[in-house]
DNA sequence: AACATATATCAACCGCTGTTGATATTATTG
DNA sequence: CAATAATATCAACAGCGGTTGATATATGTT
């Protein structure tokens, strides 16, 4: 007899584990991945942790609070950034189609960059910390490129926003909803539709002329 | 001696008020309100209950589970669809413009409808049932008006879908963000700039002619 | 080897939330 | 008027979820 519990899980040892430690990213990767499946009311702490193998209380230890992992999860890598900052460097006449396309890209690549910016999507409607992110995002990142040739900066930043908002619609008809038509066409053929629409809000063709 | 509790609020009487009940329509009121600001998850029965002036368990009475409550809130009236659908009754050329016009009306009014289709988008993160209903309207409302006059229907399916969700990006931006840009411009101010973009994807210049 | 420190689990607390059953008061109907 | 139904509150339960304090095990330092 004297039988050690055998109902139940592995039942994993009590204290730190031998060799390298990378506990601390997999339960970032873990956070991130349930942040932008769930959103962060959605996310809990306990499924976090048993996503990445490890006990509830490790998370907190790591991270102090739920806030703070959210925090910790939403954050763009300088790639990315640039990536779409230099969708407006080239030819203006064709600066809608790079710019979907530079989104789209960092938005539905695979990197932690796309789960990051699905978390704060997802987020921002209950987190306010995950809208005023979402909001600097939209308000500096895409209004910055076109501010350079622009003489009317308040026209400017209000056409980049509503550039931005539009590209979001996309997403959330495609990831959040699942609009099937929008979720099954491949992203080129997205790119060839919404790429002259942008244009047409980015570089109005009244504005220069008369 | 002999106190009656004067702590605490009035301490609203036991049974059934006198006179006329319209305490059904202000939970149902209530309760669009919260969903709409704090999302499914975010909105709770009792709070609900307070903003109505009522006890949480006579919610429960009226509508016999959150879900339920939600999916009450969740109706559209027939007059703001059909708003919509007459959009896309006029000149093909600024259909574009017609549609933006329709959809903030909508979305924008201080109608339930307003409520109704915010708590939908805050919803639909965490709830399924919201995102069904949202996917639902993006699908076929605004896709119907197209229909008619179309060869190819798979894209005009997709060209629609991706006009709704375009204007749904426009309203995150606007309402649940707060972009401060796009929040404090004025309607018709949008509908100007974003008449054309939506031009552009509904009626491409390419697929009439050559 | 001894000590501090980092990494890990466990058990429990506490507040919030959806939901329920009992009860009180009014309206409605026969 | 009696009986039934509808409208209302109250009290409590049960489960979940964030957070904490105690403890165990490995690593690093002196």
């Amino acid at each position: 007899m004297a039988e050690r519990r055998e109902t139940r899980e592995p039942a994993a040892r009590r204290g730190r584990r031998p060799g390298q430690n990378t506990t601390r990213q997999a339960v970032l990767n873990a956070a991130r991945r349930q942040f932008a499946a769930a959103g962060f009311k959605g996310a809990t702490i306990r499924a976090i942790a048993a996503d990445a193998g490890v006990d509830a209380a490790l998370v907190m230890q790591f991270f102090r609070s739920k806030d703070e992992l959210f925090g910790a999860v939403m954050s763009i890598s300088p790639e990315a950034l640039s990536r779409i900052a230099g969708a407006f460097s080239g030819p203006l006449e064709s600066v809608g189609e790079r710019a979907v396309r530079a989104y789209l890209a960092v938005w539905e690549g695979d990197q932690p960059d796309a789960d990051a910016l699905q978390a704060m999507l997802r987020g921002a409607v209950s987190n306010e910390q995950a809208s005023t992110q979402l909001r600097e995002f939209i308000e500096s990142r895409l209004s910055e490129g076109l501010q350079h040739f622009e003489s009317d900066r308040h026209d400017a930043a209000l056409r980049a926003a509503l550039a931005a908002s539009m590209l979001v619609g996309i997403t959330v008809g495609r990831q959040i909803l699942r609009v099937s038509v929008l979720a099954e066409e491949d992203r080129e053929a997205i790119v060839r539709r919404v790429g002259p629409a942008l244009q047409a809000v980015l570089v109005p063709p009244q504005s220069p002329s008369r």
